[in-house]
Order: C-alpha cells, then sequence, then structure tokens
DNA sequence: TGGAGCATGTAAGATGTTACATGATTCG
DNA sequence: CGAATCATGTAACATCTTACATGCTCCA
C-alpha cells in the first residue's frame, strides 16, 4: 500500500491559506523548498482529484473582467483525511538522492584540482542556502509571531539550517583534507 | 539537456569491480544507499542501453550446470563518457523530499503528544542510521586501506554522518521543545 | 508598450517502483 | 528439504518534469 504523499502535501497547504494552485505553488516554493518540491503539472490535477474525491470544493470565480480563479477549500472529510495521514508514523527514513555526493564517490577518476573546485562550488551553494533559511526564519519570527503554524514552521526551518549546517562543516574539512592529498603526492 | 544520473552511477559501478547487474545492485544497497539508490527495474535495462551506446561491453557466460551470468565491462568510450560527467558541476543542490518533516510542518493539527511520539520514532531510525555508517567506515577503514577509492568513499560517509548527526541534535532539541510546549499549556 | 506577476491548465515524455516470473546453488 | 543467496529480467503502474498554450492586470 503506497501513499501519495503530495496528495497530502496540497490538502495541507489548503489548511494554512493557500486556495488556489498559484499559491500553492507559491508557498510550497518559498516555505516547503527545502524539504518538498511539486510542479504545476502536479498541483491541477490533483486539486482535481481532491474535489472528486470529497476532499476539497471548489468555488469558481467568473468575475467581471478578471480571469477565472479557482479558490479551493478543504471538507470536513478532507480534514479527517488529513489528520490520519498526519497520525501514520512515517516507514522508513527518505534517502536524499544527492548528484554531487554521487560524483565524489567516484572522484578518484579526476584529478584533486577538479575536486576541490566542485567542492568550493558547492559549498558556497549550501552558503547561500543557509542563508535563505536565516532571512525566512527572521521574517516568520517577526510576521507571524501569533501564526498557530508558526512553530511548527519554524522546526522544520531549523531541521534545514542544522543540516545545511553540518554539510558546510564537512565541505569544508574535505577541501583541507583534499588538498592535503595534492600536496602530499 | 538533462541528464540520467543514473546511467552514470551504474557506468561509476562499473569501474570499482561491480561487473554484473546483481553485484551492482549490491553495492548500491551497501554502500550507496544513504545517497543513490536504484532497483533492478532500471539496472538491467540501463546496462543493456549502455551496451547499445557502446559504452560497456557484455561477456555471457553460460557455464555447465550454472545458470548464465552476464559480466559487464565498461569500454574506452565509457571511461570517456564517465570522465566528462564527472568533470561537469553540479547545478543545483539537491531537494531532500522528506515525508517527515512535510508531515512535522502540519502538525498543530496534531497533538504534540503524538508529534512526539512521531519524532522518538524518527529519532531511533536516524540513530540506526549513524550506526550503519559508523560500521561501514570501520570496515572501509580495515578492509580497503589499499584500495584507491578508499579516500573517497570515506568522504561520502562523513557526509551522511555528520549531515545525519545533525538530524540527531535537531531531533533531540525539538522533542524538548515539544515537551515544554505541552506542559507551558 | 512591454515585462512581471497572477492565474489555469495539458500532453508528452522521463523516471522510478512493484510485483511477478524463473531457476540454479549453497548451507544448515 | 527448505531457506537464503545468486542471478536475470519484464510489464504495469505511479510519479514527476518540461514545454507549451492562454490571457488578464498592474506598473514603469
Amino acid at each position: 500500500m503506497k501513499v501519495n504523499h503530495t496528495k497530502f502535501a496540497i490538502l495541507g497547504l489548503l489548511t494554512t491559506g493557500c486556495n488556489t494552485g498559484y499559491s500553492i505553488k507559491q508557498m510550497i516554493d518559498r516555505s516547503l523548498n527545502h524539504f518538498w518540491k511539486i510542479s504545476y503539472g502536479q498541483i491541477y490535477p490533483t486539486l482535481k482529484n481532491l474535489v472528486d474525491e470529497g476532499l476539497a470544493i471548489v468555488q469558481e470565480t467568473t468575475q467581471q473582467g478578471k480571469s477565472d480563479k479557482k479558490e479551493y477549500h478543504i471538507t470536513r472529510k478532507g480534514q479527517q483525511t488529513l489528520q490520519d495521514w498526519l497520525q501514520k508514523p512515517i516507514e522508513e527514513i527518505p534517502i536524499e538522492k544527492n548528484e554531487f555526493i554521487l560524483k565524489l564517490f567516484f572522484s578518484r577518476h579526476e584529478e584533486e584540482q577538479t575536486a576541490i573546485r566542485h567542492m568550493e562550488n558547492y559549498l558556497e551553494k549550501l552558503q547561500f542556502r543557509f542563508d535563505t533559511y536565516t532571512s525566512i526564519e527572521t521574517m516568520i519570527t517577526t510576521a507571524l509571531a501569533g501564526e498557530e503554524d508558526a512553530n511548527y514552521w519554524l522546526f522544520t526551518l531549523d531541521y534545514g539550517k542544522r543540516t545545511t549546517k553540518a554539510a558546510i562543516d564537512w565541505c569544508e574539512d574535505t577541501i583541507r583534507k583534499l588538498k592535503e592529498m595534492e600536496s602530499g603526492k
């Protein structure tokens, strides 16, 4: 029995004030981006499915002038479904498919110089990511102090920050080791 | 232009002494498991493609008694292709799709008690993973001291250990915070 | 007037998993 | 003798990405 987590991600987002496909996508890109991502190609069909299954309802707003807009709202049945999913503990820790680490694994076929350059490139990206997390954190702490969700959002961000920090430290140490390997030849 | 990393993972494994679909799968499950995984449903067709593209050759061993066994070996062209891929720096850090963090994000719909239980379950799994890394590390350090690949394998393991350790620390701290939230109600 | 943002959607293809089918050997 | 391990493979399905198509509003 396999569950479609994407469906639940969208169902969950309907409870956070996002109620159009567009705003769901935005929320994902801005806040869930470090542990989940979904494309429009999944969002719109899934939204339709949710309505078909009675987990959400849609109100089509065909306003004057303005283009069509579909507002989705979670139903009681949808809330129950979300609850059930939340209650269920996860079975396995996910495996992060990491192209960079994969390349590193085979790097004896490369020169140390190249490996070092790639490592520095990766480090830069990690630092950028860390800074992004920090600024989102500041934003949540200041702007959403009262929001009920805020605590949990901060937990997930903290997770992102800590694992990224660990990766940054690893990068720095590994660059050092690679430089030693190179000079010790 | 999208590259099929799986193809390169298999090509790379052909250079580490794995030369049957079965042994490739084993290596993936035992050593690449923390940053890459591939099912048989991908391995065998990919191996066939590699041969079609001239990146590998196959020697069919139809031994007496024993069942068929296909030994794959990388060709010079395959080595070049692997090299080219290794040279190319990655464009983006991967996003780890994490079901657990996704659930946590929506956890205000749950009771703290439940969240704590889930957290403890996750922590346990992380600790198990960490221990696995440690034992693989010991194995590589003792058994493969001379192996050319060993250094790079240890780097990737260190990455796994450090990020897992960071996640463990985060778990412990977050459990503490959740307990405070609960008692402070 | 042109670009950014708001807004919805689909079709084709890439990618990956699961379940199934088969059969030999080895070890307890 | 039965279970585990070695060994290869496919078909159906699930999942996800990319490219495309459309059209509005607001602002510089």
